[in-house]
DNA sequence: ACATTTTATCGTAATGATTACGATTTGTAA
DNA sequence: TTACAAATCGTAATCATTACGATAAAATGT
């Protein structure tokens, strides 16, 4: 996901544009990969000191809702990344060192044959982790 | 698994035998499903008042390391269930409303084709959600 | 059975991530 | 430029989990 789309989507759904919202996308940009709240956190506070928790984590509820970022908990903490470009589904392999992921295109829904006769399937996770090449 | 075979691995691998550590065993074992460390805290407190964290905590990592309990991670909060020992590597639906799972045998990783030339794959997680036919 | 040793537990405080909220500031549209 | 809704600040509260010195209890050897 391209920034200005992300910007374009606050703005169509209403949002304020504050620097701050742009310092944010900005930095899941430059980052690609999975980040925390204390990452952000750590992030905006050399710029803005003194920058609110409230602020961190609203945002980054707020743009998990719009689709902007997806996000995934690993280690008892959530983790934040940019919703990937391509729309279909898919999942993803991620790197325990630096957070960064591989796109896994094939779903493993489809690819099973279970009888859930009676059951209500709401969702579902499959993540493969490891270490990138890099980090190997 | 069987109480008696976990309390055998805690007994061949030097632990001692307690009452709590059976009453903890049994409530997994009644409960037949994922269940947190409150929930157990909860169970244990009726019989044992004033019952310490460390108690509750540091049995059920002992019991995870031991592969007497596995465990898994929802909406932020560890979820602890007998092991489904002596099986054979798989996964589980989990039912959203009161933690009951449904093994599914086949593993994705054996199914699907992608290329992790230069990756350290160490582990994965597929799990599926929702509701089982008695809560649905 | 008793003493010794080792492990388990208690009581409670600390930690870390996240949520909550009244007061204040700021973007936006009229 | 004014008015209003949204965003942010400052800070405290909450929730799950971890930590630790003091005490209790189980296992072991004599």
């Amino acid at each position: 996901m391209q920034l200005n789309q992300a910007l374009t989507i606050l703005k169509d759904e209403g949002y304020k544009y504050t620097e701050k919202r742009e310092d944010i996308l900005s930095f899941f940009n430059k980052e690609d990969g999975y980040r925390t709240a204390s990452d952000l956190l750590s992030f905006l506070s050399k710029k803005y000191e003194g920058i609110s928790y409230d602020t961190i984590y609203r945002n980054l509820h707020l743009f998990s809702e719009l689709n902007i970022l997806e996000s995934t908990e690993l280690d008892g903490e959530k983790h934040f990344r940019l919703a990937c470009g391509h729309e279909e589904h898919h999942h993803h392999f991620i790197c325990k060192s630096c957070g960064k992921t591989k796109a896994i295109k094939s779903c493993p829904m489809n690819l099973l044959n279970i009888d859930f006769n009676g059951y209500l399937i709401e969702n579902h996770k499959f993540e493969i982790y490891g270490l990138c090449p890099n980090c190997n």
